[in-house]
DNA sequence: CATTCAAAAGTCAGGAATGGTCAAGGTCAA
DNA sequence: TTGACCTTGACCATTCCTGACTTTTGAATG
């Protein structure tokens, strides 16, 4: 098992066990703990505890610094899935819209099947004949009309 | 008997011992073990590993990458929406595409809301960039993409 | 206070380990 | 002979891992 996944595995854990849905941690102790270097652990959040994956990282410097990860809701009421099709621009690459749709699947705001259907529209399988150069101006399209069909 | 026999009879092997019907195996390993360049494995799975034939392939690159190569269709008794992505050809059009899957959700195959899903990206609104001449190839290869990840 | 120091976390470039694409050429049966 | 299928290799893209260097912060010191 790579590195990566062992930490992600563990800062997934601590979100898990915390009671208010917010894990914080030091750095190079937890380097130290998992036996990585403490670059590895920005690795590891800024490629897994990305917004689009539903998380928002704070951090500080110095002493008594820490890096806090939060899992946020997205919020109900407003169509959070129109709040998407505008934040997407005309470009997105397979790695984040896969991000995106994983996300709305775990908070339940998309069904399985959704999630499923959407994900194989958006995967570069699906593409075959599609020059590379506009691919992800497809699929940035794609996604959005998708998603703009599931709003009422 | 030519290479791409012998690696399509290997990934067969892999998929009936494994027992959730998916076969994972690294390129680069796989092509070594079988005496060939690595794309040859590429050309292997695009031509005999398609969703007409029932399967999907996900993949990864990087460290830790992976090929995985997962089996929808059943033994006997083929799914009905396997039928469908058997049927259709390389091309197809929009007013064609749309009657199949409003069809298959009279039928209740599939769901309203992927019927929704499909619906969009099937439909020409989300080609824009999509040369004309290949709307109808890209149409197709999404339609039995997207149905063959709906199948088990 | 202002300065200095130590203890954090951040950034970045590079190397290694993967898989992907494409075009050119080879093989073979009809 | 020709067209479909096969094979190869050069080049590209992505992900992971590391370490050197930078920045920020609070506390100790003068």
């Amino acid at each position: 098992m790579r590195l990566t996944d062992i930490i992600a595995e563990y800062i997934l854990q601590m979100l898990e066990l915390a009671d208010d849905g917010e894990a914080e941690l030091r750095r190079n102790e937890l380097a130290e703990e998992l036996g990585c270097v403490p670059s590895q652990i920005n690795y590891v959040i800024t490629s897994r505890f990305t917004p689009e994956q539903g998380y928002i990282v704070e951090s500080k410097r110095g002493g008594g610094g820490y890096i806090r990860i939060r899992r946020v809701k997205l919020e109900r009421g407003v169509s959070p899935l129109m709040h998407i099709v505008n934040a997407v621009g005309d470009d997105i690459s397979p790695v984040t819209a896969q991000a995106i749709i994983e996300n709305l699947e775990a908070q339940k705001l998309i069904s399985e099947n959704a999630a499923k259907v959407m994900l194989s529209a958006l995967s570069d399988q699906a593409y075959r004949d599609i020059p590379m150069e506009i691919r992800d101006r497809l699929r940035a399209s794609l996604l959005k009309q998708m998603l703009a069909a599931l709003i009422t």
